[in-house]
RNA sequence: UGGCACGUAGCUCAGUGGUAGAGCGCCGCCUUGACACGGCGGAGGCCGGCAGUUCAAUCCUGCCCGUGCCAACCA
C-alpha cells in the first residue's frame, strides 16, 4: 500500500530566477501550447462532451484596440474553465475581412479605385502609395485585381491580430480558422442564399432604398444611425389650382421642390379640409400635384400641411405607395440632382420653359448647394407665388433635427429607387421574438436590446450591396430578345457549383458568349451585405450543408460572445438565419461584454483619439496583468482602462511566483493532513472551490476571480502560509507527521489555487504548475488538469471546527498589532506575553496556539481568562520583546 | 420623447433588508528567512436627491437629478 502513496516532488528554489520574466514565459508557453496541441478540438468526441464557442471574427481592417483584449479575455476565461472541466472545447478564430472598411483601406493604402470595366492584369505590380502619389489621380484597377489587393492587406492585418491574441494567451484552436472572404465562407454564404431562395424568404425589388451617396451602395436598417444636425424650416407658398387660393408648407428640404408629387394634411385639420381632392401648383416649377388627407400628418408640426417628394423620408415612400403618386426621382446615386426635363410626361408643368430655367440653376448640384440655390430662387418676387411676391414667406427658421446616416458615412442617406435583394423578415417578427426567448442572455437585461430591436423592425433586410470586395450574389438574369433583364426569371447557381462569381462564371445551360447578349443572360454584379456572411459564423464553423456529422456536433453552439452595440446586427441576423434555415437557435447563450472606457470614463473611439493600443500595456503589465484587468470586469459592464488594475494583476502573478517558490521548495514529506489548523484551512479551501465554481456556472467569472484572489491573499499568503511556515520548515520542534501535514496542506492549497487561477492568469499558473505538479500529476499542462472539486478533499479529515482557522488568524493579527504599535518588526522575537480572552475563546485557541506562537516567535506565554475581553478577540498584555539582534 | 443600464471612500470597483467592503492612492512603522515587484498598522463614506413600504432601507417601490447605450416618420 505504501508504494501507492503519491510522490511529492520538491524543487530547489535557488535555481529559479529571482523575478518572473513574463515576456520570456509568454513566448515559451505559447509555443508549448501550440506544439502540444493543448487547445485542439477533438472531432471524435460526442456533442455532450463539447463546449462550442462561436468566436467573434474581428474586423481585421480595424486597428488593434484594448477592447479586443477585454472581450476576448472574457471568452477565453470561460473556454479554459470548461476545458478544465473535461469538455472538448471548440474555439475557432475567424477574420472578418470583407466589406467597406477593407475597401476603403485598400483605396487609401495603394491609392487605387476599383473599376469593373478596367482590364484585368495577370500580374499586378503595385506598392503602397507614397505621399506624392496620393496627390495624383488614383489608379483604376479591375475587380479581380482589387480583390487581390484587399486580400494582400487583410493577410497582414490578420497576422497582427493573431500576434496579439497569442500573446494574450487566448486558448484558440488555431487549426480552426476562417476568413469571411475565403472559399469556404463564400460557399456557405451562397448556399445560405440558395436555401433561403428555395424556401421563399428572398425577393428582389426595384424600390426606394436607403442609399449612401459616397459609398454608392444600399444600406440596411441595422446599419443606419440618427445624428442630430442643424437644419431649417423653409416656409413656401403653394397655389391651389384654379386660382382657389394658396397655403404655406414648411420643409427642411426645399431642394426637393421639383420632386414634389403631392401635398397632405391631417383629415380633420379645419385649415386645409377644403383643399382635399384639389390640386396644388408648386412654386417655380408650376407642377400640379394632388392634395390628399393623411392621418400621418401632424397638425402641430410646421404649418400642418406638407409637401410629399420622391423621396425626402420614409413617410414619403409610404404616401407615394399608398396614394399611387408619380415618381419624380431627383437625387442621383452620387448625391447630385439629375437632369430632368419639365414639360415631359414625368415632370408636367404649367410653364415648362420657366420651370426648366429654374431647374437649370440647381441641376447637377449636390444637395447642400442645390438647397442654397433654390432658396435664392424662392426669394424672387416675380416667381409667381399665388398671392404675388416671393414664394419664400420668411427667412429660414433654424432647427435641430435628427437625420439618418449610414453608420460609416459622412453625408445623410438618400432614398433612391434601385433594384435590391431582400430577406423577408417583417412578417416573422413574432417568431424572431420567440427565438430570442429561447436564448439565454448574459447579463439578462441584454435580452431587452434584442426584443426592442425586433419589435421595432420596420424594413426587410436589404442584403445586396453595390460594392466590390465581398461575396458575390450567386444569380444571373435571363435577357429578353431586346437585351432587357427579366428580374423575375432568376437563375440561382446550383449548390454543387458554389462558390461562383456571376460576373465571370456563366449560368448552367448558357455559354460565356451569351453574356449580356439579347436572349442570353447577365450576371448579378452586387455582393452581399457583410452581415449576410457574418450571420453564418456558427454554420461556417460547423460546415453546415457540407458535413452533417460535424454540423451535428457543433450546431447549435453553446456560447456567442459579443458586444452590445451589435445585438441589432450580428446577434439578430444570426438568430434569423438559424431560424430560417433550420428553425433552430444558433447558440444557447449570448455572452455580452461591455465597452472599454478611457480613464475619464468616455467611450474609446478613433474619432475621439483616445484609443489605447494593447501591446504596450501587455509589455508593461504582462499578458496575465492585462487578462486580470479584463476578467475583473463583470459581463455587460462598461469598464475603465485603469492601469492600476493592470498593475494589481501583475503583482498577483509575482506573488504566485514567490508563494510557489516557497511552497514547492519545502522538503516534500508525504503525510496526511492532520493538525487542526491544516484541516481548518482545507475546510476553507473547500468553500472557495464551491463558491468559485458556482460563480462560473452563473457566468460570473469576475466573482470567481475575486473570490479566488481574496482567498489567495487573505487566507493563503497573508495567513495560512505564515502560520504554517515554521512548522513546515521543521523549526517548531514538531514531529515529522506535523511537519508533513503542513507541507501537504500548503501544497494542496497551492495546487488548488493555481488551478482556480489558471483560466484568468494562464501563464504564471502554467509556470508554477510546471515546477512540480505537472510531473507529479501526470498532466503536462495545467490547462488540461481537472478543475478543482470539493470531492478531491473528501479523504481529508474535517477539523474540530472550521473556526479554528479564523481564531488562529485573529490571535496572530493581535500579536502583529502589538508589534506594530511598538514599532518593532514583524520578525522580532517575543520573550513573553499574556494572551487574554474570555474562557470560550481561549479554549478555541488551544488547538492552534502552537502555530500562532511559532509564527510570531513567542518564546513564553501566559493565558489569562478575562471575561471583559470581547468574545472572539484577544488582548495582548505584558508583551516583552527580545532585544533587536545585531 | 420612449426603453435598458449605471450613480457606494480621492480613483477603479464589489456588496447586502439589520454596525459599510476590497484594491490602488495617501499617512505611519518594519532592510522579515518565498516575495521591498514585499509585510504590518492607520486615516478616509448623509452608499446621487426627495418621498413611501418596513420594527429596520445603501438594498424594495415611486418620483426627481446626473451619466451612458439603444430606439424613435428628416414635413
Amino acid at each position: 500500500m505504501g508504494t501507492d502513496k503519491p510522490q511529492f516532488r520538491s524543487i530547489d528554489p535557488t535555481r529559479l530566477p529571482k523575478h518572473f520574466d513574463a515576456a520570456e514565459a509568454e513566448q515559451r508557453w505559447d509555443r508549448f501550447w501550440d506544439e502540444g496541441g493543448i487547445f485542439a478540438w477533438d472531432p471524435t468526441r460526442p456533442r455532450e462532451e463539447s463546449f462550442v464557442i462561436d468566436t467573434p471574427p474581428p474586423t481585421v481592417s480595424g486597428s488593434l484596440h484594448i477592447g479586443h483584449v477585454f472581450s476576448y479575455t472574457h471568452t477565453d476565461v470561460l473556454a479554459r474553465y470548461k476545458r478544465m472541466q473535461g469538455l472538448n472545447v471548440f474555439y475557432p478564430m475567424g477574420w472578418d475581412d470583407n466589406g467597406l472598411p477593407t475597401e476603403r483601406r485598400v483605396q487609401n493604402y495603394f491609392h487605387v479605385r476599383c473599376d469593373p470595366h478596367a482590364p484585368f492584369e495577370e500580374v499586378l505590380e503595385i506598392e503602397p502609395a507614397s505621399a506624392k502619389q496620393r496627390k495624383s489621380h488614383p489608379r483604376l484597377v479591375s475587380r479581380p485585381n482589387f480583390i487581390e489587393l484587399c486580400e494582400r492587406v487583410t493577410v497582414e492585418d490578420e497576422k497582427a491580430f493573431e500576434g496579439l491574441f497569442r500573446r494574450l494567451g487566448l486558448s484558440i484552436d488555431w487549426r480552426q480558422q476562417y476568413a469571411t472572404i475565403d472559399r469556404h465562407c463564400r460557399l456557405i454564404s451562397q448556399r445560405s442564399f440558395r436555401d433561403l431562395y428555395e424556401k421563399g424568404h428572398l425577393y428582389n425589388r426595384d424600390a426606394p432604398t436607403a442609399w449612401d451617396v459616397d459609398f454608392q451602395t444600399a444600406v440596411a436598417q441595422a446599419e443606419m444611425e440618427e445624428r442630430s444636425k442643424p437644419g431649417a424650416f423653409h416656409h413656401i407658398e403653394f397655389a391651389v389650382e384654379g386660382d382657389a387660393g394658396s397655403f404655406v408648407i414648411a420643409t427642411t428640404r426645399p431642394e426637393l421642390l421639383p420632386a414634389c408629387v403631392g401635398v397632405t394634411a391631417h383629415p380633420d385639420d379645419p385649415r386645409y379640409k377644403g383643399l382635399f381632392g384639389k390640386n396644388a401648383i408648386t412654386p417655380l416649377f408650376r407642377v400640379p400635384v394632388p392634395i390628399f388627407p393623411s392621418e400621418l400628418a401632424d397638425p402641430e408640426k410646421g404649418t400642418g400641411i406638407l409637401m410629399v417628394c420622391t423621396f425626402g423620408d420614409q413617410t414619403d415612400v409610404q404616401w407615394w405607395r399608398e396614394e399611387g403618386l408619380a415618381l419624380r426621382q431627383l437625387i442621383g446615386r452620387n448625391g447630385t440632382l439629375m437632369p430632368v426635363a419639365f414639360g415631359s410626361d414625368e415632370f408636367p408643368s404649367a410653364d415648362a420653359d420657366a420651370a426648366n430655367r429654374y431647374y437649370a440653376e440647381i441641376a447637377g448640384k449636390g444637395v447642400n448647394q442645390a438647397r442654397k440655390a433654390i432658396v435664392e430662387l424662392l426669394r424672387d418676387p416675380d416667381a409667381g407665388a399665388a398671392g404675388g411676391g416671393a414664394p419664400l414667406q420668411s427667412e429660414p427658421e433654424p432647427i435641430e433635427h435628427n437625420v439618418k446616416f449610414y453608420e460609416k458615412g459622412d453625408r445623410p442617406l438618400e432614398l433612391v429607387p434601385t433594384r435590391q435583394w431582400f430577406v423577408r423578415l417583417l412578417d416573422k417578427q413574432s417568431e424572431l421574438l420567440a427565438k430570442g426567448e429561447q436564448v439565454q442572455w448574459h447579463p439578462k437585461f441584454m435580452h431587452s436590446r434584442y426584443r426592442d430591436w425586433t419589435e421595432g423592425l420596420n424594413a426587410d433586410w436589404c442584403i445586396s450591396r453595390q460594392r466590390y470586395f465581398g461575396v458575390p450574389i450567386p444569380v444571373w438574369y435571363r435577357l429578353d430578345e431586346h437585351g432587357a433583364p427579366d428580374y423575375d426569371d432568376v437563375l440561382v447557381a446550383e449548390a454543387e457549383r458554389m462558390p461562383v462569381d456571376p460576373t465571370t462564371d456563366a449560368p448552367t445551360g448558357f455559354e460565356e458568349e451569351q453574356r449580356d447578349q439579347p436572349g442570353g443572360f447577365t450576371g448579378e454584379s452586387d455582393i452581399f451585405d457583410t452581415w449576410f456572411t457574418s450571420s453564418l459564423t456558427p454554420q461556417i464553423g460547423s460546415y453546415w450543408s457540407l458535413d452533417a456529422e460535424r454540423h451535428g456536433k457543433l450546431f447549435p453552439a453553446d456560447i456567442r460572445p459579443q458586444s452590445h452595440e451589435i445585438i441589432r446586427t450580428w446577434a439578430f441576423y444570426t438568430i434569423a438565419k438559424a431560424m430560417l434555415h433550420e428553425d433552430e437557435i444558433p447558440w444557447k447563450h449570448v455572452v455580452i461584454s461591455g465597452w472599454v472606457l478611457d480613464p475619464d470614463r468616455k467611450k474609446m473611439s478613433k474619432s475621439q483619439g483616445n484609443v489605447l493600443t494593447p501591446m504596450p500595456l501587455i509589455e508593461k503589465f504582462t499578458a496575465d496583468g492585462a487578462r486580470y484587468w479584463s476578467a475583473s470586469a463583470r459581463l455587460g459592464t462598461d469598464t475603465a482602462a485603469d492601469e492600476k488594475v493592470f498593475k494589481v494583476g501583475k503583482r498577483l502573478a509575482t506573488k504566485l511566483f514567490n508563494a510557489g517558490k516557497f511552497v514547492l521548495g519545502q522538503e516534500a514529506f508525504v503525510h496526511p493532513v492532520q493538525t487542526e489548523l491544516d484541516r481548518a484551512f482545507v475546510a476553507k479551501l473547500r468553500g472557495l472551490i464551491e463558491r468559485a465554481t458556482a460563480s462560473f456556472e452563473d457566468f460570473n467569472h469576475a466573482q470567481a476571480l475575486s473570490e479566488t484572489e481574496t482567498f489567495f491573499w487573505t487566507h493563503f499568503t497573508d495567513s495560512y502560509l505564515e502560520l504554517a511556515k515554521t512548522r513546515a520548515r521543521g523549526e517548531a520542534g514538531d514531529g515529522e507527521a506535523e511537519r508533513g501535514s503542513a507541507v501537504a496542506s500548503l501544497r494542496l492549497g497551492l495546487d488548488v489555487l493555481l488551478r482556480l487561477f489558471a483560466p484568468f492568469i494562464p501563464y504564471i499558473s502554467e509556470e508554477v504548475w510546471s515546477w512540480a505538479f505537472a510531473a507529479e500529476k501526470g498532466e503536462s499542462s495545467i490547462h488540461r488538469a481537472a478543475w478543482p472539486s470539493s470531492a478531491e478533499l473528501d479523504g481529508i479529515d474535517v477539523p474540530t471546527t472550521e473556526a479554528s482557522f479564523d481564531v488562529a488568524v485573529t490571535c496572530w493579527n493581535a500579536i502583529n498589532k502589538a508589534k506594530a504599535d511598538s514599532e518593532v518588526s514583524m520578525g522580532r522575537e517575543v520573550e513573553a506575553l499574556t494572551i487574554a480572552a474570555d474562557a470560550e475563546t481561549l479554549a478555541g485557541l488551544e488547538p492552534v496556539l502552537g502555530d500562532v506562537l511559532a509564527a510570531t516567535r513567542c518564546r513564553a506565554h501566559t493565558l489569562a481568562v478575562d471575561a471583559s475581553v470581547e468574545t472572539g478577540s484577544f488582548a495582548m498584555r505584558d508583551v516583552r520583546f527580545a532585544p533587536k539582534p545585531d
